[in-house]
DNA sequence: TGTGATGCCTAGGATACCTACATATAATAT
DNA sequence: ATATTATATGTAGGTATCCTAGGCATCACA
């Protein structure tokens, strides 16, 4: 009802997954943990929002999933970037640079 | 079906809009127009979503409408910015810049 | 014993955007 | 004279994304 306002962009979560996943293999959780620090909290990935697009990026076949061991022993489900992935990421890096440039130029329009 | 990519970046379309209405009153055809002009083409309105967000943003009260001559001679709909819609398009600015930076933090991260 | 952190998941709802369509006028080209 | 393009506004329906709110299980620690 209250119209808040995201905890994020609407369509840069896959892009921030993908990178997160570039830097090495992690399982969602982490994946989660990460963002929110590097980004000193600015971002934080409910977990409605993570899993469904961990499935998401999966089905694509931008992520490939193991089940290991996590360094608490536990079972964790780790991602790894495939090719097409890679591919993907640069794509929306491009996509990010190009549209958020374009917001910066009308948003400096001076009066 | 084919997942192809948004021409803007998902929930940007009303601060942009409040910013364009910003810089004084216009109609919504030329809202489109200078956006598109001001991003050198990498941002394209459609309008589909144009007039939608225009309606939005007026029953939010952030815009008020008033059919007046366009210098085309005809009549048109021209947009002015109210004081609420002032206070959100700072709001907005200022989610803009504390998200995007952090989105930068992400993506420049080394591996 | 129970609480918090870790770790995975889904269902349902809200919102935003796009495609496609509909309508009308004015200017320009053929 | 006629057709097309640009201007100008609008809606309906579909899709995708994200969030809230829940559920389940394990482990450490108080």
């Amino acid at each position: 009802m209250d119209a808040e306002k995201s905890d994020l962009l609407q369509g840069t979560l896959d892009m921030l997954i993908l990178k997160v996943v570039a830097l090495g293999p992690i399982h969602g959780y982490a994946i989660a943990q990460r963002i929110r620090q590097i980004s000193r909290d600015a971002l934080q990935i409910q977990q409605g929002s993570l899993y469904p697009a961990l499935h998401r990026l999966e089905k694509r076949k931008w992520l490939q999933a193991e089940w290991r061991d996590a360094e608490s022993g536990r079972e964790a489900k780790f991602y790894a970037l495939t090719a097409a992935g890679r591919r993907q990421l640069k794509e929306e890096e491009e996509s990010w640079a190009r549209l958020s440039a374009a917001i910066g130029l009308i948003m400096r329009t001076p009066e």
